[in-house]
DNA sequence: GAGTGGTCTAGACCACGCG
DNA sequence: GCGTGGTCTAGACCACTCA
């Protein structure tokens, strides 16, 4: 006897949670309104502050809220799209590039870099600093790295690093014909200097990008770029890309 | 006066811990090899167990540790590179494909793919359940929707649900001809089903791949493929793709 | 049944944004 | 200075795997 199957799966606290929320979400706030703050939800709900939190931390993995210290939560507004895709992830400083040049220097890169570089494991490689901005927010920031003999001459340049240097780095880097390109897509946490570019903590999910490109039959530059995996969709391919948003627990059955 | 600069950014415990076990990683453990149990790690480095778990699910979510409940924590070998490019991710059913059908339905899909598909939001789509090994390992499962005026004639097959029914779907969709095809990458956390395909536990991180093929004009199918973000990386273009890993607080400086 | 990671609690203090 | 989210603690119990 006694119950039919009330709690027959006890799926966790934090989990149920989420979808509750997700519910809310979806039906009673609209995009940019602030929730009532952690204490309080932990207290309607009657669960503690950390339970809530790991239910928030999910959505906000999942792009439907936003939290800022000091400030609140609010219902973010569905990802952008961003193409990663053939044109405009193309060859580095090519007109129609929506990256914007911040710094080049002259420094050894990790260990990993190198590998694919084929260079020296010590052998400084010129690395140049991107950013990429869509809708007035930050969304991505990259690492170029331009092995020197990938770029003819930069005599004529006499900044020794900065935007300027960048710039002419890239110019440059357009004087080789390039034959081809491939990238990966995986899931990382935001270095110190990236989080600060991407105007959040260190260790919040990103989506790392790396693009090789080939020109003269090897590594003529690498790209590791990292997007803020809270706010971005990565599109790919033909068109502008699928727009798609995961549901709450909702299967083919 | 005082002193120079100790602590002058006291950046987090569990951070710091992640740096810390990360260069640990690097030196002193092979691939496969089981870590001490939480408890004793938390001891050992002088924190609250709930700390060293923040650094130990950033290591996770980095790839770089594999977590299983009763077992203990392993250290992950290198993420697989699984290629959704152009080719193995083709027209679904096409010869050389890395998909294995599972189960096919004919089921009202979520709303967001009512939408895409154009069709009414409660009309039912033919719904196949796939799945993707590589290296012995499930990375991905798929739900490949398709409208039924897609697929011309079923009348040959008896089974109404099953593989063999989801087989006789995928050949009826090559008798389409592809005309292109875009997708988009965005984070998201395993639904329940999902996870338990994948071996992990519900909102788990996984990176959504959504996939639309389009052809005589229109979405003739859609696929929402969720791979898993700790043992994956996507690749894309033209070759295998890169092979980079994040270095720990490795900045051009 | 012993040992593991997963969940949850009820507190405390800190860093930040804003008025 | 106040309210927010972020970090941290020291416990407890649960779910799972495996010998």
């Amino acid at each position: 006897m006694g119950t039919t199957q009330l709690e027959a799966v006890p799926e966790p606290k934090y989990w149920h949670l989420r979808t509750v929320l997700t519910e809310a979400l979806d039906s009673e706030f609209a995009v940019g309104e602030i929730l009532p703050n952690e204490r309080d939800l932990a207290a309607r709900f009657g669960v503690a502050r950390a339970t809530l939190r790991q239910a928030l931390e999910q959505l906000e993995l999942e792009g439907r809220l936003q939290r800022r210290r000091g400030v609140g939560t609010t219902v973010a507004p569905p990802r952008v799209g961003v193409a990663v895709g053939t044109e405009q992830h193309a060859w580095p400083g090519a007109t129609g590039d929506v990256w914007q040049a911040v710094d080049c220097v002259l420094a050894v890169p990790p260990a990993s870099v190198a590998a694919v570089l084929e260079s020296a494991a010590d052998a400084p490689v010129l690395t140049v600093r991107r950013s990429r901005v869509s809708h007035g927010q930050p969304v991505a920031a990259e690492l170029l790295y331009v092995p020197e003999a990938s770029v003819a001459d930069l005599s004529g340049i006499d900044a020794p690093s900065g935007a300027a240097r960048a710039r002419a780095v890239l110019r440059e880097l357009q004087r080789l014909e390039l034959e081809s390109q491939d990238s990966a897509v995986e899931l990382g946490s935001a270095r110190a200097d990236d989080a600060k570019e991407l105007d959040r903590l260190p260790g919040a999910p990103v989506l790392v990008v790396t693009t090789r490109f080939l020109a003269d039959g090897r590594t003529a530059a690498l790209s590791v770029a990292t997007y803020r995996a809270d706010t971005c969709r990565l599109t790919f391919g033909d068109a502008g890309g699928v727009e798609i948003h995961q549901d709450p627990e909702r299967a083919a059955s």
